[in-house]
RNA sequence: GGCGGCGUGCCCAAGUGGUUAAGGGAGAGGUCUGCAAAACCUCCAUUCAGCGGUUCGAAUCCGCUCGCCGCCUCCA
């Protein structure tokens, strides 16, 4: 078998073959940072992560590239607002996504280009379109992107030029030729950032600056390139129209793009005001509740964000870690299976299946119950084989990977730690319930028991001794 | 208006032509336990929005209807 998945462009399933085999390289639309990212953006960082670690534990080599838009106009008016300069307020939010992708679990991409830092670049592809006649400057530094210039424009989206046109806005820009065509370089205000260009001082246009930068660290073609669904008209159609434009012949061989997510049916979006920040979330719920709730519906399909449906995953997940930790108190080796073990084939086969993530989960929550049943019979061997599944399933989700005792602890207290739970305390009840049980005085046993329920707490009386737990 | 997607049990959600329709959460019964909890076992959709059609056979393909959503403007 193979892996497969949908390539935005076909519109269907497609065998991946990399241009140089073992070798993939990917391109992924990051944020613009004029504000703090939410959920959405989190199912993005989360989606490309997981593609990113399925990709390599199968065994590319993979280069992973996520740009980040450093410079656009609204983090010049966001700056303006708050009375910040505009780098300043890029570099706040820049640190900001960078503690919310690693409290998300998401290894960091191999290259992170800003604007910014590669504007020659970007000057040069425009140079490159002027010269085949692609582009055209209108003064005061302004340049576009002649769209009906190049052919194939609409391929990507399955748009055709005519009803774009058709349907498009009166455009207020009269120097425009048509009024699909769209901005290379902005020229400067007075007080704006700018950097020098040879059709004056200004700025890059927004799909530029991804054509620029993924061409340069991926070389053209680049294997995969992806983002969110709305990203597919206009910016990655443009991005082509520029490559391509400029002489490329292909630009990208796969475009990969995932669905929304939504807030009762509707799409998360700032317009709408509806934003879930990911720092408030991940006060409130543990990273990987979330995680595991965002990777528990397919890519393509819209997620309804919840805390119901965050509370059912983070309930699910916490049993995996609760037996990953009787695992090693068992003495459970972890045997660590690659892609090749056929004990993990059912997983390879849900993730190379368009990344079937939710399948991954289900083969996971199933070797789950087998191992806690091997374990509930004593058989380690059986016991190791399930761990390995799901560890394995874990490697390539970014799930399950702390140690699980100490991961129960922290949570707990966490947990304690938000509702305002002494933990001394409980032991103290603990101690006293011990006590009373070995009295056999079991109304008290009871009655202990019964006011710690009341305030959320739950004990577990194990062969080692009484455990507690906070109402998930 | 143009283009596209979705509608599966109480809730979330896989499955897109062929054995008993995954998995999670909730619920019911059981084993274990002083009693519980946890874990495990069993049960929980003759049915996949509705209606037609194609087929030996469809949740899966086609058509229509109803409902919901997205892109076409910045957007993950």
């Amino acid at each position: 078998m193979a892996l497969a998945f949908y390539n935005t462009r076909s519109r269907r399933k497609e065998v991946f073959e990399p241009l140089r085999p073992g070798k993939v390289s990917m391109y992924v639309c990051g944020v613009t940072v004029y504000d703090r990212c939410h959920v959405g953006h989190a199912r993005s960082l989360i989606f490309f992560d997981v593609v990113a670690r399925y990709l390599r534990w199968r065994g590319f080599d993979l280069c992973f590239v996520r740009n980040i838009t450093d410079i656009d106009d609204k983090i010049i008016k966001r700056a303006a607002e708050c009375g910040e300069s505009w780098d300043g307020l890029a570099q706040r939010y820049i640190d900001e996504m960078h503690r919310d992708v690693a409290a998300l679990g998401c290894l960091a991409p191999d290259v992170e280009p800003r604007a910014t830092e590669n504007i020659p670049e970007m000057l040069d592809l425009i140079a490159r379109l002027e010269a085949r006649g692609m582009a055209y400057a209108v003064g005061g530094g302004d340049v576009y992107f002649s769209v009906p210039d190049f052919k194939p424009y609409g391929a990507l989206s399955g748009r055709d030029l005519d009803d774009l046109m058709a349907g498009a806005r009166v455009e207020v820009d009269e120097r425009k030729r048509s009024p699909m065509d769209f901005a290379l370089w902005k020229g400067a205000k007075a007080g704006e950032p700018s950097w020098d260009s040879p059709w004056g001082p200004g700025r890059p246009g927004w799909h530029l600056e991804c054509s620029a930068m993924s061409s340069k660290y991926l070389g053209e073609p680049f294997d995969i390139h992806g983002g969110g669904e709305d990203l597919v008209f206009p910016h990655h159609e443009n991005e082509l129209a520029q490559s391509c434009g400029a002489g490329a012949e292909q630009f990208v061989r796969y475009w990969l793009h995932h669905a929304f997510v939504r807030i009762d049916k509707e799409k998360m979006s700032k317009s709408l005001g509806n934003v879930f920040a990911i720092a408030d979330v991940l006060e409130e719920v543990e990273a990987e509740g979330l995680r595991l709730n965002l990777l528990s519906t397919h890519y393509r399909s819209p997620l309804d964000f919840s805390p119901e449906g965050i509370a059912e995953s983070t309930k699910a997940m916490l049993r995996v870690y609760e037996a990953l930790a009787r695992a090693d108190e068992a003495g459970c080796e972890d045997p660590s299976y690659d892609h090749s073990s056929h004990e993990v084939a059912e997983l390879v086969e849900a993730m190379d299946d368009d990344f079937n993530s939710a399948k991954a989960v289900a083969v996971a929550f199933e070797a789950l119950r087998e191992l806690n049943r091997s374990l509930d019979a004593g058989d380690l061997k059986g016991a190791s084989v399930s761990l390995g599944v799901i560890k394995a399933a874990g490697a390539c989700l970014g799930l399950f990977q702390a140690e699980p005792a100490a991961f129960l602890d922290s949570y707990k207290s966490k947990g304690a730690g938000r509702s305002g739970v002494d933990e001394a305390e409980i032991e103290r009840a603990i101690a006293a319930r011990s006590e009373a049980r070995k009295n056999k005085d079991f109304a008290e046993a009871d009655r202990i028991r019964d006011e710690l329920a009341a305030r959320g707490i739950y004990l577990e009386d194990g062969p080692g001794g009484t455990t507690w737990k906070l109402e998930p």
